[in-house]
DNA sequence: ATCGTTTTAGAATGGTCACTCTACAACGGT
DNA sequence: ACCGTTGTAGAGTGACCATTCTAAAACGAT
């Protein structure tokens, strides 16, 4: 039929994620694109449309394989419920890859960079979001039928609570290097549960 | 002696703040901070130095005039002390100058977009954080005494909480027009003292 | 009125930006 | 072997970027 693709589309929108992770929607360049993907602009042009087309590629290929990876990862195990939870705000800042490390989160990062300005953007922002508090929230009603919190908490104010100070502390975690401090912010707001 | 200057270092600084809280760093343009104030470019550099000595001068203000002039202002009356972090927490998302509506805050903002990356912006990003802590610290300090809070409460982990909480707010803020149930999450966190 | 000093206006700088264009390359179908 | 189609390389596009330069302007001092 016609000439073959010479690169995997998810390979490069993983390549791209770092570059954007790193950087940001509007520090990134065309030419960082370029280098890290080593596609030249026909390619990149031709399958993505535009910069903004790629970003928003990568935003939502990063929610995938990311964010739903690891809510599924952290809460797949019903045993240790409030562990769990504990374990996966902590390393949403602690267990950041190398290349990354105080950049935080892409989608928190792009949630401050870009808000409301890009509606294809503000819609796969908000999937991201609304994805990590259903699985807090789901946890958290595992933990109450478990016993380990209050049988009177509200699960859904909850998730929300923890689902805006991981949020917070991703964003504490850009501009200090001591992240024991936020550490102990987790397990503070989660004894009140008990 | 010489040509007296044709502007007010403060008044422009105040209206490069606007422009910078609207739109980020890396997304303004000298063009735009030239027509925000009225300035020229030989007036500019001569007086900043750069963009960034411009943009670090503005969020130097910016703490000066809006975090620590809020922190003072809602921290002042210790008549009731729970009520003024509550009122002081959802104003920061409630009630935001029109002109940067759904910008949330500055100092978040810069948190968030250049991190560790500008040394000289860094130290003022934990000078704002440390001010807004401090305040929530010595007000919670108040309601313990009062007996408005539980006596056991580490008043210092809740200050951090809330600091953290109050970003991740402010980043939900910039991507959900609904900020009731923001405010709920403030409450909810609140309650949780008594 | 002239001078020294600082500020101002605004054109000009070279570089980089996102993006486009063009010619060629690589495949399957016939 | 040739053709239709799609992908790729890489030079080229004008716009805009932060910054610099130059000359004039505006003041107090003498």
């Amino acid at each position: 039929m016609a000439r073959p693709k010479s690169y995997n589309k998810e390979h490069v929108l993983g390549l791209a994620i770092m570059v954007f992770w790193k950087k940001g929607f509007d520090a990134t360049s065309m030419k960082d694109l370029e280098e890290a993907t080593r596609l030249t602009p026909g390619s990149i042009y031709h399958e993505f449309g535009s910069k903004l087309g790629m970003f928003e590629g990568a935003l939502n290929q990063y929610i995938d394989t990311v964010v739903e990876f690891r809510v599924s990862h952290y809460f797949s195990q019903t045993e240790n419920p409030m562990q769990s939870i504990r374990d996966f705000i902590v390393s949403s800042f602690k267990e950041v890859p190398k290349e990354v490390r105080g950049n935080a989160c892409l989608l928190v990062n792009t949630a401050t960079e870009l808000g409301k300005t890009k509606p294809g953007v503000s819609a796969v922002i908000k999937r991201g979001f609304r994805a990590i508090e259903k699985g807090l929230y789901k946890q958290l009603q595992v933990a109450q039928v478990n016993g380990d919190i209050r049988e009177d908490l509200d699960c859904q104010a909850a998730a929300g609570q923890l689902t805006h100070l991981m949020s917070g502390l991703l964003v504490a975690s850009k501009n200090q290097s001591n992240v024991d401090s936020l550490e102990s912010t987790v397990d503070f707001t989660l004894q009140a549960y008990q």
